[in-house]
DNA sequence: CATGAATGAGTATTCATTCAT
DNA sequence: AATGAATGAATACTCATTCAT
């Protein structure tokens, strides 16, 4: 009785392989970054997943936890501002501005900066602060922020800026956050 | 094709009586105060009933829905402030101050000023602006807040330190308000 | 402002596998068919689950809402008829006479074909419609039903039958179908 | 110090007196009618007594369960066809035109005359039955009911007609019901 | 590794019923 | 008696997390 050939699988069926790892992980970025500007982010996972057409084992593979997935998203952004500080032109009313875009495009991000829960935000932080930090002088000496100004005061003043953005609708941000500068009297290049 | 409640389902026990009515929502509205305060606005509606010593349906009976108690925590805050606007002595710094130690003790409660979903927080907060704003004058007059700013700039301005204390630990806030205010150029007078 | 459900919500034990989900649907059908009978359409969905061995979560994700359920279940029945109706030897009286099984053995079921909420059950008082409709010019011809009875007659027919059997205990109802068909002049072949 | 006479009590406040309870039973009474036709006699009691501008502890005095409040609602119109069967001129057509009418007007109320849960319904139905049967001879005799048709037959047909109606919109009852008596062979004089 | 179903604890919400006033 | 608040059990529904395939 011969084995039944008709039964083998052909194995044509595509093999993930290690490609779909980095790709699933992009698209939950994605996903995480668009559902959390829309619902916050106390957004519920499964919607991420189902955004990022992955499955929910595959979300829990690569983000452990909700705030994993949180820093993930603020860590873009930091990384982007770390690429901003390093340019030659930088300055600091151009990081704020970068800063502030992330504020209005997706709420709860840059504003968990603050979220000290279990330090991992911290490390981000500290991040920020130093990219920003490295600007503060040539700011100082321009005038572009009152004088006596520290970096706690700029790190202050971000998280001012973006906890009056947050419950606001997208619409009316830019303008509040520019108005919102301008209170603290400091100059911010707005992106646009 | 609702669930059919027709078979008898009996209270276990003890019933005060409408006396307790006042008594109730007096207590519910402490223990909102208190969880909204540790916990936000979004902690569960039974921790609020349990803490106020009082069913569910009391609960309900009292305040429709979450947004109404919410809104019942701010208003308390509310008439306060426009207590203290009516006093002789009144003056800017000191409604600040009182609107700060607000922010400053719970959590979600000033900084939900600014939610306008179904408009009843609007009312709010035109009535705390209206509070302020009937002192904005002498204050631009006495140079407590920096001249040009307006009414609008002053509710901002809240908005603002409202916001950043949002996700501080109650610990640091009254420093960290006190730093707030002062990077706006506006005095306050904070409580204590 | 939903419920915060961000804090750790652990399962306490046992996941069978996503192989259990042709087999919790079929539970799940087979429980509601029998709870249905029981206790009417309106009965708790948690009780469905228990029987069926099933979580809540399952439930809902094979039936999202109750009616989805009860067409499911009522799909069953209709699925059978359009098979009987699709045999050579089928007719009228057998057909009417499976109905009538249905309606004895699950109150709510057939009987709620007429419910058109939603439109869900339209399709399928359409479905067995037409089912019906196939046979009856043989019956017709045959003097199975009165001469003149027209589709939409025999449907109100079927009506009036699951009506009078709704709320009456199990035992009574096959002879008062008989009963009650008779009165119709319609003849149908009672199972058994 | 002489007695404080401001504080004496008027008495002026309405005494609601005997006169009131008779008024509340017959206000519940006709709010309940109303909202078991609109919502079916699953309705919430609070519904009822809210409409009828009564505590929900005197519907609880006037009618200790829910079923209590059912039968008083079909009693009435069991009174109805009593008076009617009555009358000089009364036949079986008139008499279940009205009980007709009856089952168009108000879902759910002729229907509960199956019910027979704890009896207090079975008397109803007996009264239903002895007033139809008083005048069956007479349909017997001028062909307005097909030879042969029992007591019990006409009660199935109350039962049946009422059953096929429940589930539909009002707009469709009488055309319905008019239907499903021909299909029955029954003349019946519909109100109107 | 990915998938997606299963699970069940947690929350919101609704009423039937009681009872102090 | 009438009132209407209080009560809490029951139910619906959601989602974080696990795990067989």
């Amino acid at each position: 009785m011969p084995a039944d050939r008709s039964k083998a699988r052909p194995t044509t069926r595509s093999n993930p392989g290690p490609a779909a790892a980095a790709r699933n992980r992009a698209a939950l970025l994605a996903a995480a970054h668009g559902i959390f500007a829309e619902s916050g982010t106390a957004a519920p996972l499964s919607a991420i997943a189902r955004r990022a057409g992955v499955g929910q084992g595959s979300l829990y593979r690569h983000f452990p936890d909700r705030l994993a997935l949180v820093a993930a998203v603020v860590e873009e952004n930091v990384d982007e501002l770390e690429t901003a500080s390093g340019r030659d032109a930088a300055s600091l009313p151009d990081l704020l501005g970068l800063v502030t875009r992330h504020a209005v495009e997706s709420v709860g991000v840059v504003d968990l900066l603050v979220e000290d829960r279990p330090g991992r935000m911290l490390a981000l932080r500290d991040r920020v602060e130093a990219a920003l930090a490295a600007h503060l002088d040539a700011a100082l000496a321009s005038g572009r922020v009152p004088a006596g100004t520290t970096t706690a005061d700029v790190m202050l003043g971000v998280e001012m800026v973006s906890g009056a953005l947050t419950r606001r609708p997208s619409s009316e941000r830019p303008a509040l956050a520019a108005r919102a500068w301008s209170l603290l009297g400091i100059a911010v290049t707005l992106p646009r």
